[in-house]
DNA sequence: AGCTAAGCGAGACGGTACGTCAGGTCTTGAC
DNA sequence: GTCAAGACCTGACGTACCGTCTCGCTTAGCT
C-alpha cells in the first residue's frame, strides 16, 4: 500500500491542498481555517482531504515539514557557533511564520500530535545537531564532557518561548547571545 | 464596574464555576471542555459565565492564576540556587497538570491571550525573580554583570519546552542541572 | 411538558417553517428539498428544525395535516353519496397537490411513518366516515349488513392509486362512478 | 444501441447485479441500499452499473419485472373469479416482498418512474386482465355492460393500499371478499 | 416586612463547522 | 480493450457548540 499512497499524495492534488492551506493561513489564524475552506481553495472535495489526513493538524505538520526542509541543514565547513546561530535564526523565522504559528497551535491542542512531531521531526534534527557537535569536538572546537541534551533544550526552547509568549521572533542579537552563553562553558579558546 | 465585579465574581458562583472547570479539565482536554459543560457542572446558566468571562481561555487563565499563587513565591532566606530550583520544580508541576496544559493550549490558540498572559502573569513573576537575583548580587552570591533577561528565558523556556514536546515534566535532576548550568558563569565560589 | 411544547411549536416560528416547506415543495420535489433550504427560507437555524422534528417526513406530515384539516369534514344534513363524493374530491385534490405528493413519498420511504400516518390520521378519519355511514343506516339510506372496512378501502384506495400511478387526480366523473359503484349494493331505492 | 444492450445486459454480469440487489434488499430497505453496495456484492465496478442503468429505481423495476413474470398469468380454463383471486394473491405477495416494497418506494420517489412503470408494466397486465374479462363475457360468466377500467382500479388499488398503509399484505379472505364485491353487480347466476 | 430591580437558571435561538456518507464521474492498471 | 477498483467532486446529512437572547424566578438591598 505504500507506493499508491506516495503516488497519490504526491500528486498535484496534494500540492494544491498544501498550497491552499498555506494561502489560508496567511489570511486567517489556524483555528479559523476550516477544512471546507481549504478544500474550496484547492478546488478539491472535502472528503479528498479527509481521505488522506485525519486532522487539520496533520496537514499543518506536513506543510511545515515541506516548507522547512532546509532549516536544519548545516554547512560542515563552518564553525559550530556559526552553524547553530544560522540554524536558530532560520528556526525563529520559520516558527514566527504563519505556518509555524499554526503548527504550534496544532501541537498544543493535542499531546499525541506534539509527541509525534517531536519523534518525527524534532528528534531527527537533534540527532543531526548532535552529529555536528561531535564533529566540533573532533575538530577541537569544544570540549567533550557535557550534557548535550540539556544544551539542545537550552538552545531551542528559548526560541519557541519567544515566539509564543513575546509574540515575536527573537532578534539576531538575542540569538547570538544565546549561542554564546550556551557554548561558553565548553568553548576552547580560539586564539 | 470594579466593585460589582469583585463583589460578584468572588461569590460562591465564581468558585463553583472555576471548580467545575477544574473538574472538567481532569476528565477532558481543554478543547473538548465546553462552556455548556462547565455551566451544567457548576449548576449555573451559560449566560452567567459569558457575563463575566469573554472566552474559555480567560476562565482557564483565572483558574491557573488562582491555583498557582504560591508557585513563584521565594524564601529569601535561602540561596538563589535553591530558590530557582524550587520555583522551577513547582512551575514544572503546575504546567504538567490538567490546568497548566489547558493554559498552554489557550495561550497557543490566541496570540493576544498569550501576550496578555505574559504581561499579567509572567512579567510580574520575572520581576520578582529579578529582585531575587539582585538580592543575590548584593549578598555576593553571583556577579552583577549579565544579561538577566536571557538568563530568565534560559531557565523558564526549557520547562515549557519539556512539558509541550516531551509530554512530561522535567525530572528534578534535569532542573538541578539546568539551574547549575545557567548560574555557573556568574556563580561566585562559595568557599 | 405539554404546554411549553405547544407554546413553542405553535409560535410564529412553527408557521414560518411550515410555510417555508410549503414554498419549497412548490418548487422542488420532496427528495430535493433539504432541511437547510427550509431553514434558510424560514429565516431559522437548521438546529431549530431538528429540535422539534426528527425527520423531514414529520414536517411534511404536520404540514399536510394542517392544510387538510377540513378535507374530511362532513355535512350531516346531506346524503351519504353527496358527502362521500365531496370528501373524495377534496382528498383527490389534496393528494395531488405538492404537499400530498410529498406526503406519499415520505410515507413510502419509511414503513413506520406510513403506519404512524395511518394510525394518527387516516384511522380517525375512517372512524368519522363510519359514523356517517351509521347515520345513513339509521336514516334508512343504506342497509346495515356490509363489510364497511372493505368498503372504505374500496373508496379511498383508488384515489391514492390514481394519483400515484396515473400521475393525476381522478376526474369528478370517475369519483362519482366510484361512489355509485361501491354504494350500489347497499343503496335503498330513493323513490 | 439495442443489440449491445441485449448482449451485455443479458450476460452473467446482469444476473450478478440483479441478484446482488435482491440480496441487498433482503437485508436493508431500499433507501439504504447503495449502488456501491450492489456493485461490491456483485463483484462489479460501480461504473458498470451506471453504464446500463441510470438510477437505482430502474434496477429495482427490472428486478421486479423479472421476479414477477408469472404473477399476472392466467389459467384460461378457470373462472374469472378464480383467476382474479389468484392473481391478486400473487400480486399481494409480490408487493409485500422486499422487492415489491422497494419498487413502491422507487415509484413514489419519482413521478416519471411511476408513470413509466404504469406504461411498461401495469398497463399491459391490465390489457391481459381485460382480455380475460372479455373471455368471461363471451362465456356468459358476466354481463357486458360495465366500466371495466374502474373495476380494475377497484381490484388492484386496495392491494397496494393495504401493503403501504396497513404494512401487510391483505389476507386471502379479504381478497376473496374484494373480488366477490366487485364482481357481484355483473355476475350471472351460476346455477 | 415588603418591594423592586438585579442577577440568575434554563434553554431556545440563528449560526458555523464538523466529519460522514452516497451519488455519479473519471482514472488507472491488470488481465 | 475491457472493466474492477476506487479516487474524486459534490452536496446533504445530522450533531455539537458557539455566543446571544428571552423568559420567569429568586434574592438582595432599600424603603
Amino acid at each position: 500500500m505504500n507506493p499508491p499512497d506516495i503516488q497519490l499524495k504526491s500528486s498535484r492534488r496534494r500540492d494544491a491542498i498544501l498550497n491552499a492551506l498555506d494561502d489560508a493561513l496567511r489570511e486567517l489564524p489556524y483555528s479559523q481555517v476550516t477544512i471546507e475552506d481549504i478544500a474550496n481553495r484547492a478546488g478539491v472535495g472535502k472528503s479528498t482531504i479527509y481521505r488522506w489526513w485525519k486532522h487539520k493538524s496533520e496537514l499543518v505538520l506536513e506543510l511545515f515539514k515541506e516548507r522547512t526542509e532546509t532549516v536544519f541543514d548545516f554547512d560542515f565547513s563552518q564553525s559550530l557557533t556559526y552553524n547553530l546561530t544560522q540554524q536558530l535564526m532560520k528556526l525563529s523565522y520559520s516558527l514566527d511564520s504563519h505556518i509555524g504559528r499554526a503548527l504550534m497551535v496544532a501541537m498544543a491542542e493535542n499531546r499525541l500530535h506534539s509527541a509525534e512531531f517531536f519523534r518525527q521531526y524534532l528528534r531527527p534534527r537533534r540527532e543531526q545537531t548532535l552529529a555536528l557537535i561531535h564533529l566540533a569536538i573532533q575538530r577541537g572546537e569544544i570540549s567533550a564532557q557535557y550534557d548535550f541534551e540539556l544544551m539542545l533544550d537550552s538552545l531551542y526552547a528559548p526560541i519557541h518561548y519567544h515566539v509564543v509568549f513575546f509574540n515575536q521572533q527573537p532578534t539576531s542579537a538575542y540569538i547570538e547571545a544565546l549561542v554564546k552563553q550556551i557554548l561558553a562553558p565548553i568553548q576552547r579558546s580560539t586564539h
